[in-house]
RNA sequence: GCGGACGUGGUGGAACCGGUAGACACACAAGACUUAAAAUCUUGAGGGGGCAACCCCGUGCGGGUUCGAGUCCCGCCGUCCGCACCA
């Protein structure tokens, strides 16, 4: 920050803009006549615009500033369209942290978390977000969950809740499940302990019996990103197979078994089958390894490798044969070996494979290393029959069948038809020897955690009842406040009365279910909420009905798959449990855009430590800037731009940048130059052209004020040419203006302003009749543009122009379409595609018009050197083409 | 490994449907104002050649389609992102 400039100071001239005292100003004047206070009840349409809900972690950061920047010149621009504009905001307040500060300062969570949100809210305040905050909710609140809690009870009621036995980080020290990206290295990330994998069970949403409905959709949602649609369909993972059952030789499989299913996408490869392998925990294996020690051992190996990437690359393909034998569906006198293997996930398709080493790397890998036979079945198109091998790599496409018997010749895709109508037909033990089945990728969502800080699940256990869902009168089940947080575990679990109860169903002494809900719940569907946060039902049908979908939805690419596909789940399954009754809609968010992140340089002392940026000053300029540790004197290391974080230091404070620069200022940095979906670089310099751009604004506008034709003059009957050259650029850039905002380029948006900053500023010396009053046109539309972006300093200009209204009011100007297009145009004009000369002519000029006028121009004539036109190209207002 | 996106001046980036590449901004340079600086204003600028008019080259690289390609097609190279023992 330059220490010369002290806009915190009165203005010692009088003609700058002091944006830090009067941004507050205008901020009272907006709250007072509570103009973003959004009605139910409009006959207006409606526009529904949401940022994604911030964690209250503290402080906001810059990454905020611009995601709340972004929606609110949406929400702005939509209430100047003359839109009823929802644009609200709350706290997604449940969470680890919260708890982990509680221990650390053996407080509560509540009260760091509400402090926090205390700290975020008069930030954002200080914003100037164009926010409903009537509609404010906190997750953490009862008034939140408590219907959170009967939207289980509704989807445990529907099956879509259930609970069932599953495996689990389990951290032995924290006494808590760790999610898979809190296990590093096998150790808890806290806690540095090995993790333990642990049977534990736990309640699941049901997402999986909407795999197809949320993949198929994806189709329908145009307005969202292609990398998101993309990313979810790949989570989702639908694969199309066959569900295939083996029969297993009598003399070696063990009792019980006398049939083995497993899933293959690639039917058409069974005459390439050279083994089959189970997961370890299969119970084909379980069953084998009673028998045999050594199997055992190689089973609980294969349990302990860790499924972290690294382990993965590392591990290499290991199996042991189990000295069973399996009978080849399509030849009963083939027997083929049944190993455990540990590349076969028990938790994909039946956890059984059959494998083709001729066309899968991994089963080659293993054939090669077990030497076990491989047979090229697939030759891939363009390869020699004659020549045709496998070495080290496995043909996993498609082509011809070869090797195949009744299949050779065939196409891979003709040949897995064949096989499935021919395992279709045939029968094991009465029922078909094949099923085709689709597969997918998805599981069920574990909602379950060990936690305090989160919505309790509304069960009690009884030992005569089983698990019993708490009666709905008595809901909420409420957190208990006098947790301790002394230690690690779970706080609900170690309470000593809060748990026990009596069975809702026989009365008998029971106890609570102390788990609580996956954060991600509370988000998934509070932008239901928003649209009737009083609702004594959790949602309103009235109120989401009107408002839902939401019409554009701002985030960050993290929550591609998790929240949003969380979300578009959760609404699905909480309408179809009888929520928003004659709610016509599946999905919850219309269009979606995913903002880019905001990145800093980086600092580093000579002492090796990390520098914050206002710990560093700067000597020099481009290649030969430098940095000094400001405390030390000492030189600092610049290092690379990263996405600002706390571990790095490369942060800037929104709090600083708006006390020193203004919020507007702020805004109008985030939203220039960088493309809204990429990363922005905050840069000291950056934020000064910003300031520059605020001040311009104000001076011309000024300027225009004392010179310009009275509010409200009749229009001139004629226009001189500067004039109608100003109106012509005022009119076109609202329409560009507009149009960019629509399709969130603000970068390009600004650009627009800057041009017709540049030509207002060019006019203003000038005068005449006509020009003032188009000074005084443009400057209401100059104001009306920047409104959205900059609504402090535009309420400002508003006020100086002579109104005595809230800019913010204002509706976005109507553009002329006669002053969008010009009477004459000027054009290119290419002799063999070479821009040689060029053309202004009048716009609806006639083809052998502007053919003749072409041909005579200087640069034309000489580029021609006297050849004769063998074609002449015409694309009116666009360019002329000549070929000589 | 699979899937995807991107590659344009010193920098961030713009360019609707294939039609004047480099809008706009930052940084830079020169000038004006000033005792001086800041601020502000004016002007310049893709690279090369030329006094100039003007000419040549130019959107990662190599081909192609077209009157015309940053944009479309094929093949490379590079960067980034997502998923990943998924049968």
């Amino acid at each position: 920050m330059p220490p010369e400039s002290k806009p915190n100071d009165q203005n010692t001239a009088p003609e700058r803009y002091n944006a830090p005292a009067r941004e507050p100003y205008w901020q009272a004047k907006w709250d007072e006549a509570q103009i973003f206070k959004a009605g139910n009840n409009s006959s207006d349409p409606k526009c529904y615009v949401l940022e994604m809900f911030p964690y209250p972690s503290g402080r906001i950061h810059m990454g905020h500033v611009r995601n709340y920047a972004m929606g609110d010149v949406f929400a702005r621009y939509k209430r100047a369209k003359g839109f009823n504009v929802l644009h609200p905001m709350g706290w997604d307040a449940f969470g680890m942290p919260a708890e982990n500060a509680a221990i650390e300062r053996n407080s509560h969570p509540g009260t760091w978390t509400y402090a926090n949100i205390a700290t975020m809210k008069t930030q954002l305040k200080s914003m100037g977000l164009s926010l409903d905050w009537s509609r404010e909710i906190a997750t953490c609140g009862p008034d939140y969950y408590r219907h959170q809690q009967k939207l289980f009870l509704d989807l445990l009621n529907k099956g879509l809740a259930y609970r069932k036995s599953s495996k689990v980080n389990w951290d032995p020290v924290d006494h808590t499940v760790l999610a898979n990206e809190q296990v590093i290295d096998g150790r808890g990330w806290r806690s540095g302990a090995l993790v333990e994998s642990r049977e534990l069970t736990q309640w699941f949403f049901k997402i999986s019996q909407y795999s197809d409905e949320l993949l198929d959709a994806l189709g329908t949602l145009d307005k969202w990103p292609e990398k998101v649609r993309l990313m979810q369909a790949n989570w989702i993972g639908r694969s199309e197979g066959m569900l295939l059952t083996w029969a297993l030789d009598k003399k070696t499989a063990p009792n019980g078994h006398a049939t083995l299913d497993i899933y293959t996408t690639r039917p058409d490869t069974l005459f390439g089958a050279s083994f089959l392998a189970v997961a370890a925990d299969h119970p084909l294996a379980k069953a084998a390894a009673e028998k045999n020690p050594k199997l055992a051992t190689f089973c609980d190996e294969c349990r302990r490798m860790g499924t972290s990437v690294a382990d993965l690359e590392s591990a290499e393909k290991q199996g042991f044969d189990t000295g069973i034998r399996a009978v080849h569906p399509l030849d009963k006198d083939w027997l083929l070996p049944v190993y455990v293997a540990n590349f076969v996930l028990m938790d994909y398709g039946t956890g059984a494979i059959f494998a083709c080493p001729s066309g899968d790397q991994r089963d080659l890998d293993f054939a090669r290393k077990y030497k076990l036979p491989v047979v090229p079945v697939v030759l891939p198109a363009g390869a020699d029959a004659a020549a045709f091998s496998i070495k080290d790599k496995a043909a996993d496409g498609n082509g011809t069948m070869i090797n195949s018997r009744f299949l050779d010749g065939m196409t891979t895709t003709d040949a897995f038809e064949a096989v499935a109508k021919k395992l279709e037909a045939d029968t094991l033990g009465g029922r078909p020897v094949g099923v085709r089945k689709v597969n997918f990728r998805l599981r069920d969502w574990g909602i379950s955690r060990q936690r305090y800080w989160g919505c309790p699940i509304p069960i009690i256990h009884c030992e005569t009842c089983g698990a019993v869902p708490v009666p709905a009168k008595d809901l909420p089940v409420k957190l208990p406040d006098d947790a301790t947080f002394d230690k690690p575990g779970n706080p609900l679990d170690r309470h000593p009365t809060w748990k026990n109860c009596a069975c809702p169903s026989c009365g008998k002494p029971a106890r609570r279910e102390t788990d609580t809900m996956d954060t991600f719940v509370d988000s998934s569907w509070y932008y239901a909420r928003f649209t009737d946060p009083q609702s004594e039902t959790p949602i309103d049908p009235k109120a989401a009905s009107y408002w839902l979908p939401v019409d554009q939805y701002i985030g960050g690419i993290e929550h591609a798959i998790l929240h949003l596909l969380y979300s578009r789940f959760f609404f699905r399954a909480i309408t179809d449990s009888g929520h928003g009754t004659g709610l016509n809609m599946r999905e919850p968010f219309s269009a979606l855009f995913t903002q880019g992140m905001v990145t800093h340089e980086t600092y580093k002392s000579a002492a090796g430590k990390w520098l914050l940026p206002s710990e560093v000053s700067f000597k020099g300029e481009g290649d030969t800037r430098t940095a000094l540790e400001t405390a030390t004197g000492k030189p600092a290391a610049i290092g690379s731009i990263e996405k600002m974080s706390k571990s790095k230091k490369n942060l800037v404070d929104p709090d600083d940048i708006i006390a020193h620069w203004g919020a507007d200022c702020a805004r109008w940095f985030m939203l220039s130059d960088s493309p809204p979906e990429r990363d922005v670089i905050w840069t000291e310099a950056g934020v000064q052209g910003a300031g520059r751009f605020v001040q311009r604004v104000w001076r011309l506008i000024d300027d225009a004020a004392s010179k310009s034709a009275a509010p409200g003059s009749t229009m001139p009957a004629d226009f001189g040419d500067d004039a109608l050259a100003l109106r012509r650029a005022a009119h076109k850039a609202l329409d560009g203006v507009a149009r960019n905002i629509e399709g969130l380029r603000f970068n390009v948006a600004v650009a627009q302003i800057y041009e017709l900053t540049n030509e207002f500023s060019a006019a203003l010396p000038k005068s005449s009749q006509g020009l003032d009053w188009a000074i005084r046109e443009a400057a209401g539309f100059l104001v009306k543009m920047i409104a959205p972006m900059m609504p402090h300093l535009a309420e400002e200009c508003w006020s100086r122009l002579g109104y005595n209204t809230l800019a913010a009011n204002q509706a976005w100007p109507q553009a002329d379409p006669a002053l969008l297009v010009d009477d004459r145009v000027t054009i290119a004009v290419q002799v063999n595609g070479k821009r040689r000369d060029e053309l202004t002519i009048a716009r609806d000029a006639k083809n052998g018009d502007i053919e003749a006028a072409a041909l005579r121009l200087e640069g034309v004539v000489r580029a021609m050197e006297g050849r004769p036109a063998k074609k002449v190209i015409i694309v009116p207002q666009r360019i002329i083409n000549i070929v000589a």
